[in-house]
DNA sequence: TATTTATTTAAGTATTTGCTTAAATAATAA
DNA sequence: TTATTATTTAAGCAAATACTTAAATAAATA
């Protein structure tokens, strides 16, 4: 594949990444998929809000983000489906909620929120 | 924007909400930027190799990720524009590493993938 | 029963993404 | 100088995203 000829490339090294790589491809391909659906600005302010709240239905997030009934919809539909959101039904009102499983991780993301809030205010 | 007249929604609540995104939302927009570019696959492990290798050129990290070199060059420009990875030049090889700048935040993701990893042994 | 309400789903679309191949740079070596 | 090497850039393209509007579900109420 490289079109690279190195006299100084590390034949060792290039190994020892690959098979570091290579047992930890699973954990990659989940962490990437949870990651990319943080990486949405809305998704992010939809998993920060279940997070402060406990639970909340489609209707109160679209109020609060502005944004349309059925792009939230399908935003917490993807998340539904990447596993890490779960629903709740009540009469007529579906109410989120963060499911346990990435429950760690992404409050390590929600706490580095909070220090990026902190340093702006003193910028 | 919102289709739903709901009777037991609460005004109180949502807008709380709305002004703690508000006051957030600088450091929203800057996390979600990072998280897309560490939400795919091939740019995560690219950053999780500059973290275990401190730094690697492009030619490396198509050898080891079977990658074709534009398309590694293609992510590290993305990742460089994005200022979460920095290049040194020496001679005709360019190094990339990982700027300090939101190296606390990925550490927290490599430390949970290796957690991942743990899990998927004993599954 | 018919209507209202909360939500989802479907279809359409403009934009973005992530690769490909080919060409352009820039530094080194012959 | 010319050729080689490492990398970037550009152009093209198929697939994925993220919204829109309109229609479909499903539960509650009149």
């Amino acid at each position: 594949m490289s079109a690279c000829i190195r006299l100084y490339a590390d034949p060792v090294q290039i190994n020892q990444c690959k098979e570091k790589l290579e047992q930890t491809q699973e954990a990659f391909a989940t962490m990437s998929g949870v990651l990319a659906l943080a990486g949405n600005e809305a998704r992010l302010k939809i998993l920060y809000l279940l997070e402060e709240e406990k639970e909340l239905c489609p209707c109160d997030l679209s109020d609060i983000l502005g944004m349309s009934i059925p792009a939230i919809s399908q935003h917490l539909r993807k998340m539904k489906d990447g596993g890490i959101i779960q629903a709740r039904k009540e009469r007529q009102t579906i109410f989120y909620s963060l499911k346990p499983e990435h429950l760690k991780m992404l409050r390590g993301l929600f706490k580095y929120i909070q220090q990026l809030k902190q340093q702006n205010q003193f910028v």
